[in-house]
DNA sequence: TAATTGACTTCTG
DNA sequence: ACAGAAGCCAATT
């Protein structure tokens, strides 16, 4: 798997996140089949472009442990990223040193593997229908 | 070619 | 529970 196919299928999976749920950029990695690469899925996320169609959410990755990463020094990223959340009903605390945490008890969105291949199948060909039907219900 | 970097994770103290 | 160090691996310098 090349680094194009590893970033695709992060998209993939990004995209099966269900909404108002968030999961971990290791977690993504692993069902992705790399799990060493957590960093990575980072990464992909990165090279995102703003508006993708459909859109990809972005925001529902997190670190392991539930905490926005701060990607480098401003803080402007994590906090477009707690405000996504919040605007889909994520609760998001912020600890003593302005971490921004969310609670993976509740929240958290961690299927095996098998469940998110069938996830991945079921998606693309939902996708196939939508392509294929520009026309409804007439004979 | 070697060193550095980074939207990470896990282990230690 | 929290901070620091080590491990990780592809991309960039």
């Amino acid at each position: 798997m090349d680094s194009a196919e590893f970033h695709a299928a992060v998209y993939e999976i990004v995209r099966l996140i269900p909404h108002a749920r968030v999961t971990s950029y290791g977690h993504v990695a692993k069902m992705a089949g790399m799990p060493n690469h957590s960093r990575h899925v980072g990464q992909a996320l990165k090279f995102l472009p703003p508006n993708t169609n459909p859109p990809i959410p972005w925001q529902r990755v997190l670190g392991s442990t539930g905490t926005i990463s701060s990607r480098g020094p401003g803080t402007e990223g994590a906090q477009r990223q707690q405000e996504a959340l919040e605007a889909e009903g994520v609760e998001v605390t912020e600890g003593r040193t302005g971490e921004l945490r969310v609670d993976l008890r509740a929240y958290g969105w961690f299927p095996s593997v098998e469940e998110v291949r069938a996830l991945r199948e079921a998606a693309a060909a939902a996708a196939v229908q939508e392509d294929d039907i520009p026309e409804d219900g007439d004979a």
